[in-house]
DNA sequence: AAAAGTATGTTGGAAATCCAACAAGAGGAG
DNA sequence: CTCCTCTTGTTGGATTTCCAACATACTTTT
């Protein structure tokens, strides 16, 4: 199990945290390892978590099933992420379904254990809730600017919305994103065709040049 | 200060801390409280931010303004509520003002201090950690249920997502809501009259039945 | 090099939303 | 009670988005 960790100590959840140390972390946590076919569920809706998930390897999809049953995937899960881990701290059964869509090896570790220092104060718990704390704000962050994104009326004003966040977030006019254009009308919950034809306008009408995932703001 | 504290012991930040623990917690965590009148500025964009606010009296408001100067409300603070978490566990300069719409008084607390306990690992720490882990988590869930909300593509769908999610929340197909009309409508990012008018249809078409803040699922 | 697949841009009609203005009802203040 | 304000519902025309279909360029496969 140790092994399987030292793939992913360059990770956000365990940076900063000794080679030495990681294994009495992994008893402290109750570190379990679990495999995952590919098509496999790795958490379904109404689950009680306890634990949350860091992916070793493999790729995972956090789907979700509106009252009609439509199928929508929310994000996609890369090894060293964590993921689960909302549920976990809110005590609450989770309302999404997480599945494997390669097979994948998943790291579990207990929710409570990390929240609660041990009597030792073993160092690497400071470290720990310092990560997760990063982590989780910096989700916190993400989803305000996309609601920020999103609130805008028009496909015109989301992207200009989106740009001028890239570009604050770039610290340059001109800047690369890593959306491909059905991934960011997804983001922005509009029609890929036509947000594709209102960058096209916004070139037109020189308030942007962009090419590819390449953008520059005028 | 202890006194102010003890106004807002029920908050969720530090609940099942004792009474005699609020004091050396207030060392702990530099706690420093500051006034505000009216209008004036709690944090500004751009601010860095190495302390998070704890409302104690009066009521915020936190404001940004978009690409073209627009300023829109991102959300109201209440007493007991925390504010400015996200930005300082991130480390990042915060992209958001914060104003007092009445005459406020905030409790500021060193957002470094609190997730790494001292060495006397003070009993205190593990709690407030936990809350803290609760809050931001708790945010997170709701935000993505916003962005849940959101990102359906017609006014109908929103609104049936929102008042599933509601019934599911409620456990029960009958419920009653927080919003009112605009403020639902703001939430879910769409017109009111618009909305309204959906309203009445699904209300026709037998889907719901709903009066004031009052709906039934069919 | 040909073929198949993927990403992006374009377009036109159908559908939905926005916007502004007004109507109806509830509740509060004088 | 009357006046005023606030909330909610309604309506119609302007605007925008959606949707489906197709064109083009670029990649990958064979």
């Amino acid at each position: 199990m140790l092994k399987e960790l030292e793939k992913v100590k360059d990770s956000i959840l365990i940076k900063g945290i000794k080679t030495q140390e990681l294994s009495s972390m992994l008893g402290c946590l109750r570190g379990v390892i679990k495999k995952y076919d590919k098509g496999e569920t790795v958490i379904s809706e109404g689950d009680k978590l306890n634990k949350f998930g860091l992916l070793i390897e493999g790729k995972l999809q956090v789907v979700q099933y509106d009252y009609l049953g439509n199928k929508s995937v929310i994000s996609v899960i890369e090894p060293k992420q964590i993921f689960g881990e909302a549920f976990a701290y809110v005590n609450k059964n989770s309302s999404l379904d997480v599945e494997a869509i390669e097979k994948s090896k998943v790291l579990f570790l207990d929710s409570d254990k990390l929240s609660t220092p041990c009597e030792h104060c073993c160092t690497f718990h400071k470290q720990l809730v310092k990560n997760l704390l990063f982590i989780i704000s910096n989700k916190n962050v993400n989803l305000t600017q996309k609601i920020e994104c999103m609130s805008k009326r028009t496909t015109k004003e989301k992207l200009l919305t989106f740009l001028s966040l890239e570009s604050i977030k770039n610290n340059s006019k001109e800047f690369t994103i890593l959306l491909d254009r059905q991934a960011l009308a997804d983001y922005l919950g509009v029609e890929r065709s036509a947000m594709s034809a209102e960058l096209s306008k916004l070139r037109k009408d020189g308030i942007i040049e962009c090419e590819k995932n390449w953008f520059k703001l005028l």
